[in-house]
RNA sequence: GCGGGCGUAGCUCAGUGGUAGAGCGUCACGUUGCCAACGUGAAUGUCGAGGGUUCGACCCCCUUCGCCCGCUCCA
């Protein structure tokens, strides 16, 4: 509950001082996007800014002490349909879904009986009446059960609406059959079924127990129509993910730049996914952003490569200041791993909605060949890559030029660090927040200066006796480094707590002394220190602490 | 999608079937010499939207949209 009001409270902070708005709010919002205002944008880019940076223009350093090979792609929002097929996305982004005729609730017709099993709770409790392993039915107990526990667990059950129709046709079932135990799924189907027709036999739903309508598939891309006319000819998809324009580019990536197997395609750009219940705040939206660099490599060295990004990974989440308490590496189980994954690891951050569990920020994902053949299948085009270098290696080992030929040409495995952009922004925003009752704001945003919106905030000690003057100078001269704000209106105090609230790490304030010796009061946003700097150290003071 | 809660000023929230309120914030002027000081003054809402009942609705009823929580879903 505690941890309930402190996103209420990040919330309203968002609201009141400019960084997210909820989109289109005079028409009453819209369910799942939200805007960034004049303090969101700059983190946000601040964000983005610093992930372009430590990814393409200075990536880190690999394994063998030299800057990793990467470039940077912004590729088209709205591709060639095929794209989605090759993906695998318009398959698995359109799962069968089946509705509950009564309580409307959506169930994936490949998991129901997993469902069934595992978190139906009529169900679970039914099992205790009916034992699938013997077979064996006890009448009076179903009966018993329908008329009583059944009523409230399974209210729309068949059994539970109509009890005598549906353990008539079960006892005729097994005087058919008498010999043969009736099976688990059978029985439920039985159980389920109050009518008899065309259909035959229903399947329950897991929550209320009314039957499901058929299935149909349920879109998670959202589709628009490239063209002038509506039709299916022309219907293409936004995105629901930026790395697929990289596979679609890596061919022309290889052929015109310079870059060798192993290298990283880094892109950032929008997504768009129609989420069944966007919630939480910008944690899950329809459109969100996201940063995703995709590691070619040989596929012998995936696993080190892996590895190796989710070290890296994590190195950099911690140095824009995310504590690393708060992060965490948790590997997907095998049964959860997406159509294209051999492994996944997600660094997940602990949110207030989430804590004490972690919610997922970043996904780190093992895709072996699987995109590149794809795309290589849908289009006809070669998509594997010849390695020069093995070649030469190969030869120098003395291999035959069979094994060369065949071993220095493959499709390279991809190794995917993708995390959500907008989501960063969610994390620095809860990073930051911290309750302080004893100053004036009562709360502050503790964010690293690096990332900060605002690095500094310039004052006049009073608006009068030559300070504005002075620190209009400053303002005008740190600005074109800084992102600064100037203010000589009101109290100090109150241009203090302003500052704490949106994050700003270096409040500098002209005061008396400075027209007799040309030094400012800088104060430092966490610790309320203030030192005396003279008014031309200042721009070092701060490339100090923001630019280190 | 279901169940529950909520929607009144930028924020937090009172409120009554009879022409809209507080605190904070914002703005202006004055004052002010280091943490939302003080004084004076000002702006701001079709009470989420649409419909209905009523002489009259922010209040009652219906519909809808949005937010939060739980379930579900989540490449």
């Amino acid at each position: 509950m505690a941890e309930a009001s402190v996103m209420e409270k990040i919330v309203s902070l968002c609201k009141r001082r400019g960084f997210v708005y909820p989109a289109s709010e005079i028409y009453g919002g819209i369910r799942g996007f939200w805007d960034y205002g004049p303090l969101g944008v700059l983190l946000k880019n601040n964000i983005r800014d610093s992930w372009w940076r430590d990814m393409v223009e200075c990536p880190p350093i690999g394994p063998d002490g030299h800057p990793l090979d990467m470039v940077g792609l912004d590729s088209s929002i709205i591709q060639h349909p095929k794209t989605w097929e090759a993906s695998g996305h318009l398959a698995t982004f359109a799962d069968p879904m089946r509705k509950c005729s009564k309580c409307g609730h959506f169930v994936r017709a490949d998991h129901l009986w997993d469902m069934l099993a595992t978190s139906s709770k009529w169900f679970d409790d039914l099992l205790q009446e009916f034992t699938p392993i013997s077979g064996h039915i006890d009448t009076e107990r179903l009966m018993r059960w329908a008329k009583t526990k059944g009523r409230k667990l399974a209210p729309n059950l068949a059994l539970v609406r109509n009890p005598e129709v549906t353990l008539s046709w079960l006892a005729t079932r097994v005087n058919g059959q008498p010999d043969v135990p009736v099976e688990m799924m059978e029985f439920t189907r039985h159980i389920a079924t109050e009518q008899l027709n065309a259909t035959g036999l229903q399947d329950p739903c897991p929550l209320c127990g009314a039957e499901l309508g058929p299935s149909e598939p349920f879109k998670l891309m959202m589709e628009s129509y490239a063209g002038l006319t509506q039709t299916p000819d022309n219907k293409v998809y936004l995105r629901p993910e930026t790395a697929q324009g990289i596979f679609l580019q890596y061919k022309n990536i290889v052929d015109t730049t310079r870059v060798k197997v192993p290298f990283g395609v880094a892109q950032i750009g929008k997504s768009f996914r129609n989420e069944v219940t966007p919630r939480n705040f910008i944690f899950r939206s329809r459109e969100f952003e996201q940063m995703e660099m995709e590691w070619f490599c040989h596929p012998d060295e995936a696993r080190t490569w892996y590895e190796f990004w989710k070290t890296e990974r994590m190195r950099w989440w911690k140095s824009l200041g995310v504590k690393e308490e708060n992060l965490k590496l948790r590997d997907h189980a095998p049964d959860e791993l997406s159509h294209y994954s051999k492994m996944t690891v997600d660094i997940e951050y602990k949110y207030p909605f989430t804590a004490p569990d972690f919610g997922e920020l970043e996904g780190i994902a093992h895709r072996g060949e699987f995109d590149l053949t794809q795309h290589q299948k849908h289009s006809g085009q070669k998509l594997d890559y010849f390695d020069q270098e093995l070649q030469l290696k190969l030869k120098e080992q003395g291999a035959s030029p069979e094994e060369i030929k065949a071993k220095s040409r493959y499709v390279p495995n991809v190794i995917e660090p993708a995390s959500g952009l907008t989501r960063a922004v969610l994390v620095l925003l809860c990073e930051g927040y911290t309750a302080d009752p004893n100053r004036p704001s009562g709360e502050y945003m503790r964010f690293d200066p690096k990332m900060a919106p605002i690095k500094a905030g310039i004052f006049p000690l009073v608006n009068k006796d030559g300070m504005p003057e002075v620190a209009e100078k400053l303002y005008m001269d740190l600005r074109t480094k800084f992102m600064c704000e100037y203010d000589p209106k009101q109290s100090i105090g109150k241009r203090y707590a302003r500052m704490d609230e949106i994050g700003t790490p270096y409040c500098i304030t002209v005061d008396g002394e400075t027209l007799k010796d040309q030094s400012v009061t800088i104060r430092e946003r966490d610790t309320l220190q203030q030192q005396r700097v003279s008014l031309d150290k200042v721009d070092t003071y701060m490339t100090d602490r923001i630019l280190k």
